[in-house]
RNA sequence: GUGGGUGUAGCUCAGUUGGUUAGAGUGCCGGGUUGUGGCCCCGGAGGCCGAGGGUUCAAAUCCCUUCACUCACCCCA
């Protein structure tokens, strides 16, 4: 019979791994709601058209990386490549703008991406994502990239590389663009083929190329900053004053264009070393003018996306999951077993970690499995104890065994444990 | 979608210029005198050598095809 496994780009995680998911996730919680932001959960699955509106009909992510199928009532429907479209489609369709004026939401769990693996990237992977409504405000900017900052720091990464741009509005980036296209025109031969592509495309994407010519091209063009409008420079101004007065560290990269058609004004990335190639860890920015876009009203947004599985790739100190066990039961012959069990299932209901082998194995058997399971105590009784009422019970880091009268047993179990 | 690398035991990998019954470490199970774990010693189970085809007296080894995994490009978290 042939195997079934995993599809391509899919993964398991494995019980050795959940509590790394479990601490991160925890972290976040914590670090998040001394921002004030609260947890929204939202379907991984939405109508096709939510995304196309908001990621942009041209872009990558839209043309050839979702998963999207027709459904049984010929419905076309999508699998989240991201989470901020679902995020807005829920503050819009509950009102939550009339609830307060300032929105702060996080939300956690999978997205889907028909790319071709590779270190860092899967089809399905999944983001911890932030979104902050009705603010547009630079201190927003700040707050939404200190809480990131704080959060990664957190979960004990250092060595990160934050670096923030501004991309202008609608008002002052036509020009920009423009700009970068006169001037590639220039060397227009001398670029790669991606890049002659791009510049027709979408040309600030010209900067995200890492062939060595069109760098040395690049380091030459205009840059995005000199054409901000007073409005966009303005903003771009407050967001670096605050965070060097908060002395976050940081570089204005201004070759930095994100992949999202919806973002304007600040966007911001982090980068780790740990990583290989794709060594984005989380990045975001501001997206004023999409959730009236997506038919709401016409709010600001900033927001950002962390992807899980690079930040525990980036993680020093991951450390795979052990068994823990309380109590191992080891009761030899039928009787023991029998009274044994019944112990085993008082004692788990009574939030204690009891194990026992339920076939009757030799004591050396048994006490390897104790060990293997890293118990603390181990329980010994066969029919000799049974008549005796005397039951052995020993502690397994200090080998020392202590008799338990048969009376009160699962009491006497109880205290002891607990008083450890 | 396009390249490169790798496929041998549950896991990590050896395997010579093609040559007997394909190995090690680790993990798993059992044993080392009656009922006491970790260390040590002994034994056992576990492989269509990724799959299919070809060359040859003979293929894990050489050739072709294919699949999977992986890294990189594209792009992104």
């Amino acid at each position: 019979m042939e195997k079934i496994t995993v599809i391509k780009g899919f993964k398991d995680i494995l019980p050795e791994d959940t509590p790394n998911w479990c601490r991160v996730e925890s972290i976040a919680r914590l670090v998040f709601s001394s921002y004030g932001f609260r947890e929204i959960r939202v379907p991984i699955m939405e109508k096709t058209e939510l995304f196309k509106r908001s990621i942009g009909e041209t872009t990558d992510i839209v043309e050839k990386e979702m998963y999207t199928f027709c459904d049984r009532d010929e419905e076309l429907l999508t699998l989240r490549p991201e989470a901020t479209a679902s995020v807005i489609r829920a503050y819009i369709e509950h009102n939550m703008f009339s609830a307060e004026q300032v929105t702060r939401l996080f939300t956690l769990g999978p997205m889907f991406r028909r790319e071709r693996p590779q270190k860092g990237r899967f089809r399905q992977f999944h983001q911890i994502d932030v979104e902050l409504f009705g603010d547009d405000k630079p201190q927003s900017d700040v707050e939404v990239i200190l809480m990131l900052v704080h959060f990664l720091e957190s979960c004990g990464l250092t060595q990160l590389a934050l670096e923030i741009n501004s991309l202008g509005c609608k008002a002052c980036r036509p020009a920009f663009s423009k700009a970068v296209v006169d001037y590639l025109k220039g060397s227009e031969k001398e670029l790669c083929p991606d890049c002659q592509r791009r510049m027709i495309t979408n040309p600030l994407r010209v900067f995200d190329c890492k062939v060595e010519s069109c760098i040395s091209i690049i380091a030459h063009a205009p840059r995005i900053l000199d054409y901000l409008c007073t409005g966009c420079e303005d903003h771009f101004a407050a967001v670096k004053s605050y965070l060097n007065d908060l002395h976050v560290k940081y570089e204005v990269n201004s070759a930095m264009v994100r992949g999202l058609d919806y973002y304007v004004r600040t966007a911001f990335e982090v980068k780790s070393g740990a990583l290989g190639a794709q060594n984005s860890l989380a990045g975001g920015g501001r997206y004023d003018g999409l959730v009236s876009d997506l038919g709401g009203p016409d709010v600001a947004g900033i927001g950002f996306g962390i992807g899980f599985e690079r930040l525990l790739t980036c993680l020093p100190d991951l450390e795979k999951s052990k068994y823990r066990t309380d109590l191992f039961i080891a009761a030899l012959g039928q009787r023991a077993q029998k009274i044994g069990f019944m112990l085993a299932c008082q004692l788990r209901r009574a939030g204690i970690t009891a194990a026992m082998d339920y076939s009757d194995k030799s004591l050396k058997s048994q006490m390897k499995r104790a060990d293997k399971l890293n118990s603390s105590y181990t329980l010994i009784f066969g029919d000799k104890e049974i008549d005796e009422k005397r039951l052995e019970l020993r502690n397994m880091n200090t080998k020392n065994q202590q008799v338990l009268p048969l009376d009160n047993l699962l009491d006497s179990i109880i205290n002891i444990i607990k008083e450890r």
